[in-house]
DNA sequence: ACATTTTTCGAGCGAACGCTCTAAAAACTG
DNA sequence: CAGTTTTTAGAGCGTTCGCTCGAAAAATGT
């Protein structure tokens, strides 16, 4: 079960850091942690407020109190500022969706209703990073740019086999609409996108949750 | 019925021309807007290439081939260039969906039928207009933004109007998902904004829309 | 206490940005 | 063809950008 205690901005700031100790220069890790969480957090609230490419670094710097130079100890240009946050973010869904629990992986209607449950609460946990990988890989260089679209294909990797296996085991209609799977996705994205949006109308998450399983399951069990 | 002889480029630049005459400085409007044919034209390919801010005036200036101080001549800035394409959108958004034919009117299972395949079918055709007012529109200043905004509101409107038009007249199931009219919009923003994914795959225009209208008719329609 | 390593700092670099401005070219008018 | 208006061109302005670098400061070791 996801936990938003244990998913902290802290939490994937050392998984960042460990993925990336041979480039930051700072020696101490707890030290390191400290300092790449508040890069991190200034980072994502200052690229979602305007954009990547309209924070500047000495907006950056600003914002978390870190100087122009001290910047570069934790990354050796903006670019990798970017990847960083966008190789954990396909880190958290890898870890979130791959392992469902034994009670649901036999059941693709409880496991489908799983994924979707499971993905909105690590996007409600992980908002900001869900956001940044959206908006901003379609302005990166082109092996950044691949991550988010790897990102993206694997979600619906998992959609797409559980619904296979569904339609095998004859528990879906065979007119399930093909491509539901990479229909499931945007409904996903819009949660996390749109946030405010659905907080302004009192949408809660569990709200939200059930619509989107009801439209998937409706257009996939039988009638 | 939505032509893509009548939707050029062109006629959207007439539109845009006669909306901002007061502030082109150019007399002649056809020499007027062949020239700015040319600058959105390129404007939109530079911009969903790399991104608006990305996309530098020297850049445009050289795509288009009228000169830095030559550009001056059709807005004043750059902000103003965007507005002219985020107008636009919403004013062919208008024209597509508010009047469906009569014959469509009247049935609402129809005329949602009718505003999904009218939607997909306006957003194919000027598919890098949507996905300019899609992908730039977090980017831009204020009242930009609530154009983007205002047009995506619009759109929905369209939707939860008819879906509640059919609860009434007992035609959609009272357990027709709330969210369902803002969970369209995410539905029809995938065909534009993913478009080479699905060129790709050689999944069809008709092909999508079918898909979309199953998943959108099982949630609403009684089982 | 000193010596050595580690970390911080922000002024400064070249490049690129949005935008302006004036002189020349081109297009009309009579 | 001269006179007038309209349009074009691109160098130049001030600003800001990502990034560097050497010196100061802090932390650590002996």
């Amino acid at each position: 079960m996801l936990d938003s205690t244990t998913l902290t901005t802290e939490a994937l700031c050392r998984s960042i850091l460990e993925r990336h100790h041979d480039t930051i220069q700072i020696q101490k890790p707890e030290f390191a942690i400290r300092k790449l969480t508040r890069i991190i957090t200034a980072a994502l609230d200052l690229a979602n407020a305007k954009s990547f490419h309209g924070m500047s670094l000495r907006d950056l710097s600003a914002a978390s109190g870190i100087s122009m130079g001290g910047l570069y100890a934790y990354f050796d240009s903006k670019t990798t500022l970017a990847r960083m946050i966008l190789e954990e973010v396909t880190a958290q869904v890898r870890l979130a969706l791959e392992a469902p629990p034994a009670d649901v992986a036999d059941d693709p209607v409880r496991h489908l209703e799983w994924l979707i449950d499971t993905h909105i609460r690590l996007t409600e946990i992980l908002q900001p990073w869900f956001v940044f990988s959206f908006m901003e890989a379609k302005h990166f260089p082109r092996s950044e740019r691949r991550l988010a679209v790897d990102n993206e294909a694997l979600t619906e990797d998992y959609f797409a086999r559980v619904i296979e296996r569904g339609l095998q085991q004859g528990r879906f209609r065979p007119d399930t609409p093909v491509l539901l799977a990479s229909l499931i996705k945007p409904l996903l994205q819009e949660w996390y996108i749109k946030r405010s949006k659905y907080r302004r109308r009192n949408v809660s998450m569990e709200e939200y949750s059930a619509s989107v399983q009801a439209i998937v399951l409706r257009s996939c069990l039988p009638a």
